[in-house]
DNA sequence: AGTTGACTTTGACGCAGCGTAATACTTTAT
DNA sequence: ATAAAGTATTACGCTGCGTCAAAGTCAACT
C-alpha cells in the first residue's frame, strides 16, 4: 500500500515539512518519487517512521537515530523490547514527578517539610544525576555504546573535549587490554595499565572514581551475556581477564 | 537560605547558562546581585524554578510560562493541582504508547494484525487529533484561555493568520456579548450574532462546527465555577445569558 | 602576600529541528 | 475548463540554549 506525504502526515501526526526534512537528511527516504515529483511512501517507510518516533520519544537526536536505524545489526523486534523497557522507566519518572507534586502540596499546606533538593525530584535534568550509574549502563548495553555516550554527553552537557577524552581513554584501554591479554597476566603491568585507563574512562562519566563500582562493573562484564559478547569481540576471554585484572587493580 | 547559581544548578539540574538566560528574558530573576556581580537565589526563586520546570514538562514555551507565572491571579496550590492532573494524562499517553509497542511486537510476530494508523497511537503528535475536544477544553479552563490557544496553535501547527482570526473572533464575540447583555434579550439580534461569532471561534479550533458541542459548551460555562467566573468578568450574569443565547441559537 | 584553581560574569556565535511563506507545478473535483 | 487542494523547492527565521573567549571574584594553600 502506498501513501502520499499528506496521508502519512495525517496518520502519524508528523508534518509534511518534517517529512521533507527527514528525506533531506537521509533519515527517512520515500519509497519512490512519482513522475509528478511527489514523494510516495510504503509500508517499510511507515515502520521506519514509527521507530523514529519511538527514539525521538526517548530523546535521541535525529543524527543518532539515523545511525541506530542504519546499523547492520538493527533488529526491529529487539528495538521494540528496548522501547518497552524505556517507556516503563519513563513512566516511573512520571510517578516520581507526581510524588513531587503531592509532596509539594503538603509542604505548601504546612503538613510536612520538604528539602529544596527534593523539590526537583523527577525532572529530566535531575534524573541524570540520580540514576547515572544504572541509567548509563543499561542504555549502553541496549542501544550500543557509542550512541549512548553521545546521548549521555548531550544530556549532561559535557563538552566535546571531555567526551573526546572519554573516547580516547576507552579506545586506549581496549587496545591495552588486548595487548595484555596476549601476555596473559591479569596482575601484569600492561593489564594493570588497562584497568587504570578503564577507571579513568569511568571517571569521565561519573562525579568521581569509585573503586567499588569499578569492581562491580568488572563482574557485570562477565555475568551479563551481552557485555561478555561485547568484550570477547575484542579478543576471546577478554571479559574474564578484565574482571580478574580489575579485581587485582582494586585490591592494590 | 541563599544559593549561588552553581548550587541552584546542581540542585535542579538546570545549567548555569540556562539560569542566566532565564534572568535575561525575565523569567527567573535572582533574589539579588552580590557586590561581585554574582547572582544569588533564594527560597522564592527555587519555588518559581520548580513551577517553570513543571510547565516546561507540559510543553509550554518560556514566554507563555512567564505570562502564566506573572498573572495576578496565579495561585501556587491551584497550579500544583493542575500539574497533578496533567501528569496523570501524560501517564495515560505513555500507557497508550506501551500498548502500541506490545501490539507492534505481536503484529511483527504475525500473532495479530495492526492498521497503519494504529502504529502511531500514543505519539504526541497523533494525540492532538484524537483528543482535541476534551484536551483543549480542559487545559483551557485550567491554564487560562489565551495561553491554551497559543499552546494549541503551536502544537497543531496553525498559521499565525488562523490563530489571529480565532483571537479576533473571540474578542468580537465577547464584545458583542457584552453589548447584547445590556439589551438583555438572549434571542435578540445582537445576542444571536454573539453566538454566531462564538461558534465561528469554536470552528477555528475544531475540524468542523458541531452544534451539540457548542450547546454543551454553553452549559459548561454555567456549570463550572471557573468558566462562570471568567465570563462574569465580562459582565455579571454573562455566563447564563450566553448559555441561554446559545440554546436559542442552536435550536434555530 | 602571592599563587592557583574554581567560580561567575558578559558578550557572541552557532546549532537542531523544524514553522512559515513565496512561487510554481500537479492532482482532484465540479 | 476552472477552481481548489495538494506538493515541490527555496529560503528565512525562531526557540532555547551549548559552547567559548576574556576578564573579574572567591577560596584554599603555601
Amino acid at each position: 500500500m502506498e501513501y502520499s506525504s499528506n496521508q502519512v502526515s495525517k496518520m502519524s501526526g508528523v508534518s509534511a515539512r518534517t517529512l521533507r526534512y527527514y528525506d533531506e537528511i537521509g533519515l527517512l527516504k520515500p519509497a519512490r518519487i512519482a513522475s509528478s515529483g511527489y514523494r510516495i511512501y510504503g509500508q517499510a517507510e511507515l515502520d521506519t517512521l514509527q521507530q523514529i518516533l519511538f527514539y525521538k520519544e526517548m530523546g535521541f537526536s535525529l543524527t543518532d537515530i539515523r545511525k541506530l536505524l542504519s546499523a547492520p545489526d538493527f533488529d526491529r523486534e529487539q528495538a521494540f523490547m528496548n522501547h518497552l523497557a524505556e517507556l516503563s522507566k519513563k513512566r516511573e519518572r512520571l510517578d516520581t514527578l507526581i510524588e513531587t507534586v503531592t509532596k509539594s502540596i503538603a509542604a505548601l499546606r504546612g503538613e510536612q517539610t520538604m528539602s529544596d533538593k527534593e523539590k526537583f525530584r523527577g525532572f529530566k535534568q535531575a534524573m541524570i544525576d540520580e540514576n547515572e550509574h544504572q541509567y548509563g549502563t543499561e542504555i549502553r548495553e541496549k542501544y550500543g555504546e557509542e550512541a549512548i555516550e553521545r546521548s549521555n554527553a548531550r544530556i549532561k552537557g559535557m563538552t566535546h573535549e571531555r567526551y573526546a577524552e572519554g573516547e580516547r581513554l576507552r579506545q586506549e584501554a581496549e587496545d591495552t587490554l588486548k595487548a595484555a591479554l596476549e601476555i596473559g597476566d591479569p596482575a601484569g603491568e600492561l593489564a594493570q595499565k588497562a584497568c587504570d585507563l578503564h577507571g579513568k574512562w569511568l571517571a569521565v562519566f561519573q562525579p568521581e572514581y569509585n573503586k567499588a563500582y569499578h569492581k562491580s562493573l568488572g563482574e557485570l562484564y562477565v555475568a551479563d551475556e551481552r557485555f561478555k559478547v561485547y568484550y570477547d569481540k575484542i579478543a576471546p576471554g577478554c571479559a574474564e581477564f578484565l574482571r580478574d585484572a580489575i579485581n587485582i587493580y582494586c585490591a592494590g
